[in-house]
RNA sequence: GUCCCCAUCGUCCAGAGGCCCAGGACGCGGCCCUUUCAAGGCCGAAACACGGGUUCGAAUCCCGUUGGGGACGCCA
């Protein structure tokens, strides 16, 4: 079975829930890579033949999950192409007349059995213990009993007639599965109101649109044995098909809303970066068999292959997503950072006009110093904060811990003056100056240094100090030293907290 | 219940009969660097579910058990 014929086709089929899950995205990323690895096209098509729901409002949620991962699509609702329309909607005359012809041809047949009807049925096997299986009542009608049942009317659906005998398909990444066809019923193709239900409407499009490749979730497997009798009944060669496994919740159950964040577009806002996200959910299920695992969207096409795709499920590991983030982050120029974070910064009033010009070089060094330490993008705009804002807000736990000896007023009051006057505010220059003051009034460097953070930052933690106080500036370093020293006395506490 | 899929560290993967007393990554612990926190470097704990075969030899092949997941709709 070879992976690749020439220009493979292949498609992404969500239902328009409003937004993209993780899943989803994971199994529109497969295809994704697959497509541009191999130089074929990536058709979006949605799967809304149950609704009336296929307003492209219903679908913007996932169209905006995608492009925000920056999968593009070659055909598909927006941009139309030689199959439109790319809503199932749309097509449902095909798949009538499809219906209509399996009937004609004798591969499938009308079923007047009501829906009540069944549900009895049903629920009579199960107390007999016996699996329920459509009992094919109305594909032993006789020609009298039919005419009788048309003459009243009856709503009728239409079955498809599932021959005797095993099916199997080989799966480009399960291998070949086998099912005995005796546990599978005559399934309805076309419902009485001339709706077709998923396993007609896929099948049909997929043909149409000539897809090559399937590759969807593993909790389609059981599905494709219908699917595969179709395409027989058409007389239309298989596809190939590649079942991707699920991605379970901690809990190793599928994962759903109970497991937190589940749309992609949650990701966004809480500050992931695209690249990672792809990344890390291109290796849940994958591996390219080095021992390399961070990569940008091209290295990934350019390594994709789907025999990499493994066959068990997947636990979603969020700090793993951290970490590829933070990786991600790292690599990002500080410029492109600047400008994704613009938003928040605006937002959080932090936004001076000013670094488009004469501040562009100072905001990128400051993004430059804070980028190893955050996993992720809002870090930076929390971490920015006393840098690119007037107030600081003062920790009151490293306050305690750092300004907390009035005894260090007096040492910050010196190491103020001599910030103001000394020539060139530089960091290492800083950081002599610092030593030098320390070392005068006898007392150790660590402690002024920790004090000193405090006082320009607000917190205990930060990058290298005498970095932080070069891009800080003198201004402001010496007009929080002086806040400092007021706090360390005692003075300022009450206005500052 | 029936059918199907899966089974290597807590998690994600590597491993396609000897290279494996099992390798990488996240996370975890320790050390180094160091003004804090990260980043980085080094070290460490941590797994072939179980039982039978096949074979000179099995994490790798076969069977069974167990466990997990999925599907059993006039949903997709």
């Amino acid at each position: 079975m070879a992976e690749v014929t020439t220009r493979p086709r292949v498609r992404f089929a969500p239902s328009p829930t409003g937004y993209l899950h993780v899943g989803g995205a994971r199994t529109a990323l497969f295809n994704w890579l697959f497509a541009r690895r191999h130089h074929g096209v990536f058709i979006l098509r949605i799967e809304d033949t149950d609704a009336d729901r296929s307003s492209w409002d219903m679908v913007a949620g996932i169209v905006d999950g995608l492009r925000w991962l920056g999968l593009d699509w070659d055909e598909g609702p927006d941009i139309g192409g030689p199959h439109a329309p790319y809503f199932q909607s749309q097509r449902l005359d095909r798949y009538r007349a499809m219906a209509d012809r399996l009937v004609r041809e004798g591969h499938a047949y009308y079923c007047y059995c009501s829906a009540e009807a069944l549900k009895e049925r049903r629920d009579a096997s199960q107390t007999t213990g016996i699996a329920w299986k459509y009992d094919r009542r109305c594909c032993e009608l006789g020609a009298d009993q039919i005419a009788e049942l048309e003459t009243t009317g009856a709503p009728r659906a239409i079955r498809f007639k599932v021959p005797e005998g095993t099916t199997y398909f080989d799966d480009l990444v399960h291998g070949r599965i086998e099912f005995d066809r005796a546990n599978l019923e005559d399934f309805v193709i076309l419902r009485s109101d001339r709706h077709p239900t998923y396993h007609l409407s896929v099948v049909v499009d997929d043909v149409e649109m000539q897809v090559t490749h399937i590759v969807r979730g593993d909790d389609h497997i059981s599905n494709t044995p219908k699917q595969v009798l179709l395409y027989e009944a058409l007389g239309i060669d298989l596809p190939h098909f590649a079942h991707v496994p699920l991605i379970l919740g901690p809990d190793r159950k599928r994962l759903s809303k109970r497991h937190g964040a589940t749309s992609v577009l949650e990701y966004k806002h809480l500050g992931y970066l695209p690249e990672a996200m792809v990344n890390f959910l291109a290796l849940l299920g994958w591996s390219p068999g080095t021992d390399l695992e961070v990569f940008d969207t091209a290295e990934l096409v350019e390594q994709f292959s789907l025999a990499g795709i493994s066959g068990g499920n997947a636990v979603f590991n969020p700090e793993k997503l951290d970490w590829f983030n933070a990786q991600h982050i790292a690599r990002l120029a500080s410029g492109e950072i600047a400008r994704r974070i613009e938003p928040e910064l605006r937002a959080a009033g932090l936004w001076n006009d000013d670094v488009l010009g004469s501040g562009r070089s100072w905001l990128l060094r400051v993004i430059e110093l804070l980028k190893p330490r955050a996993r992720k993008l809002t870090d930076l705009v929390e971490s920015g904060r006393p840098f690119f804002g007037h107030a600081v807000t003062y920790d009151p736990d490293a306050v305690a811990t750092h300004l907390g000896d009035p005894g260090l007023a007096s040492h910050l009051d010196a190491l103020r003056d001599r910030f103001a006057t000394m020539t060139e505010f530089a960091a290492p220059a800083i950081e002599a100056t610092l030593r030098k003051v320390a070392e005068e009034r006898g007392v150790k460097a660590a402690p002024l240094i920790h004090a000193t953070r405090v006082a320009a930052l607000g917190r205990a933690v930060s990058p290298s100090l005498f970095d932080v106080l070069e891009l800080l500036g003198r201004e402001k370093t010496v007009q929080r030293l002086g806040v400092a020293a007021r706090i360390a006395r005692g003075d300022a506490a009450g206005d500052r907290f």
